[in-house]
DNA sequence: TAGGACATGTAATCAGTTACATGATTAA
DNA sequence: TTAATCATGTAACTGATTACATGTCCTA
């Protein structure tokens, strides 16, 4: 049967389960912190929670209580055989013909988008929310080298290496992208009022 | 009086119409995928479509019927001084005390989540996967290089321009980042079945 | 005169977040 | 004993999308 059409979201959190062990949401929500953050954002709590009772439902994962019925005892998950043949379904692009839209990336850069409005602010201000996200970017990146760090010459583990590794060059790339929006910033003239024309990517001289 | 907690998107409709003249809901979609779409991502219809609505019930833009009063008619919206003046002061990065979290950058790379999750594909397919990720980010590399070569030279929309500059060295990245990913692949052991321990960026051993 | 672009909107649904409530276990 | 961390969940809401309905205007 052909994988059920879940968020990616669903994917990541039954594919934190592929790897050995049990684990409980709790400890899953910590994990995606320290590793899924960096390249696809990591879910609140409640949502891990609501996906994993979803993953139950439909029979990709199982749950053992630790206590006997209390109503909210801890409660650890592990991911079943049929569970494992949907992520990897998934894993490998869908089965047959898949919707390329799907694998979109997202990207949403408020900062970019301040910059993009920049006639409207001034410029040392301006200036000022760049450079705090420069600090900002580069807190991130000791952070993925601190994930990364830990999970150096563990050769059990390479994919979620490799994709930390890309998420290190990619901070790294942020960074310099980061300051090249700097630089763009501070080779700008000074402000001269006046501009009437329509924008220069606007439809109507397309 | 402060700015009223609107999301960014609100900020970004009402950012098209920050630039001179009066636009229809239809042709600021066509904008924001010329130019919002590389660093933001562009709103569907329907939604633009509700926040313009939203935006002139604050009294931030206004709207004006070309033909008589039919309920369907087109309608060009315009920002009103109030509007600019609440934009700038988000554009400004808000009055006073800003929540610095709502300037996070969000990434959602649904490719790194599949090489992330490698354990479980075929090594092949994988690479496919990669390699179409691949063409995809260098034919919109290719995009936001036309919408460069319409904006390039008109000095009055500086702002605008760095933004597209941004989105372009941002995709160059983006396609370096993958042909590292792809490289990391295929330097990869031949897989070897076992691995028992837990994963290395979990946070037990953190 | 048929098809495509222009143009606006509704309905239904979903993904995802924040705020809150609750309580157990562990370490200072 | 008190605070932090572990642990699970509900409720309310919002952001955003898809699918659909409707119709005009222009051009090949």
């Amino acid at each position: 049967m052909p994988t059920s059409p879940l968020p990616p979201t669903a994917w990541a959190v039954l594919g934190l389960l592929s790897f050995p062990g049990e684990r409980t949401g709790y400890e899953l929500k910590k994990w995606a912190d320290a590793s899924l953050r960096f390249f696809y954002g990591a879910p609140a709590f409640s949502q891990i929670y609501a996906e994993l009772r979803r993953l139950e439902r439909l029979g990709y994962v199982t749950s053992r209580r630790s206590g006997p019925e209390e109503p909210r005892a801890k409660r650890a998950y592990a991911i079943t055989p049929a569970g494992r043949d949907a992520l990897a379904d998934w894993a490998a692009g869908g089965t047959g013909a898949e919707d390329a839209a799907a694998d979109a990336v997202t990207l949403r850069h408020p900062v970019v988008l301040r910059v993009w409005l920049g006639h409207l602010a001034a410029p040392e201000r301006l200036r000022a929310l760049v450079e705090e996200h420069l600090a900002r970017t580069e807190g991130e990146l000791k952070e993925v080298r601190d994930a990364l760090a830990r999970a150096d010459g563990v050769e059990a583990w390479a994919h979620p290496q490799i994709a930390l590794r890309w998420s290190e060059r990619h901070l790294l790339a942020e960074v310099e992208l980061t300051r090249g929006l700097l630089a763009d910033l501070e080779a700008l003239p000074p402000a001269d009022g006046g501009a009437g024309q329509p924008p220069p990517d606007s439809p109507t001289d397309g």
